[in-house]
DNA sequence: AAAGTATGTTGACATTGTTAAGATTTGTGT
DNA sequence: ACACAAATCTTAACAATGTCAACATACTTT
């Protein structure tokens, strides 16, 4: 019933649709997003250019499952943050280099993720909630230091946007190389995030 | 010598290549990033597919120069915030407001300006200039802030960064659907940004 | 007016996303 | 086991796109 990835080609191909996914972030993280193609990706799968068709919609949807690997990621990184802090603040810091450093590193993926085609036009209902994992870490987070600040509780969504925005904004700006670690006295773009966020 | 707009039509066309540049922010702010083709412009502008080539280099150049058309608006509003200001913490949140109502307003615009694409490889030193403005303004900004509250000078970098990163992230979250101002008792992106500022 | 340059057009090519039609493999009911 | 439907994959084809080459026309300079 579920794939047997032991059983070596199971299926035509055993599972193409992961396959391709995999195949597809590759592409995306090696020479960014727009040298990622539909036929390129089915190239490197090792398959016939029409054959995403029989998993994937359209190569938005693709995308979209792309995407959904990177946000699966960032949401382990963010429980690490959370799981190694020493304290609500330090969980927040956490939350934050690592967000910055997540973007620094896979930063055609992070686009992709926030590009903003993926949640109009379609479904990706399933993408969306997946996207929303994170938030929904940050936003505990930052109700934990609202706590231990003894502030009122009702700031918590105003707090978490701000939270959320900055880390947010400095990695988007150090991607599209519009702000360089260097020129800040910094080795990385995690660096810089932690420096940032204590002033 | 230099092109004479008030003799209609005094060359070919007169001059294409503000034409073309038009036609493309057009077709971007109508229709959005995907759909700018090198050639709908041309069509657009009504001349043959290939005549861009003698005022662009390729397409990512006039996207270049699109984007640079963005910088200057930006940077107007940005003197406009600078310039109604009362106070320098005045001019300061003006200022963010009015970075995120022009992100929401344009928000394909705002895209390509810091799509990150027309920074790397190719000259561009023209563009990559007007692109600076906006923040040399913020960055005087925040130092009369620094200045106006005691704060030493030395702050300025961190700061500046920290208040574009805190604006920009918060205007391509909006911009990527990933912020709804109606989630935050909100009428507006500008609403938004002032009310997440003020905290 | 001649020559040269800037600007514009037509034609062509490779690549891409996508659909249509057909072939092959797998699962299902008997 | 066997026929049949569903899933999966392939080849062929189409329109659209970015770009180049070759050619044509308009303007400038002398």
């Amino acid at each position: 019933m579920a794939k047997s990835p032991n059983e070596s080609r199971a299926y035509h191909h055993g599972n193409l649709k992961e396959a391709l996914i995999e195949a597809g972030r590759q592409i995306l993280e090696e020479e960014g997003l727009d040298k990622l193609s539909l036929r390129g990706v089915a190239r490197r799968a090792g398959v016939s250019q029409t054959a995403p068709y029989h998993h994937f919609k359209d190569k938005e949807t693709l995308l979209a499952a792309i995407a959904q690997t990177g946000f699966q990621d960032l949401a382990g990184a963010a429980r690490k943050a959370l799981k190694e802090g020493k304290s609500p603040q330090d969980q927040l810091d956490r939350y934050g280099a690592g967000y910055v450093e997540f973007a620094a590193k896979h930063p055609a993926l992070f686009n992709l993720m926030f590009s903003g085609q993926l949640s109009s036009d379609k479904d990706h209902t399933e993408f969306l909630e997946t996207a929303s994992v994170s938030f929904e870490l940050l936003r505990q987070c930052v109700a934990q230091v609202l706590e231990a600040n003894g502030a009122p509780p009702n700031l918590t969504d105003i707090r978490t946007l701000s939270s959320w925005s900055i880390v947010h904004g400095l990695a988007t700006l150090i991607i599209d190389g519009r702000v360089a670690p260097e020129d800040y006295a910094c080795t990385s773009a995690k660096d810089l995030a932690a420096k940032m966020l204590g002033c």
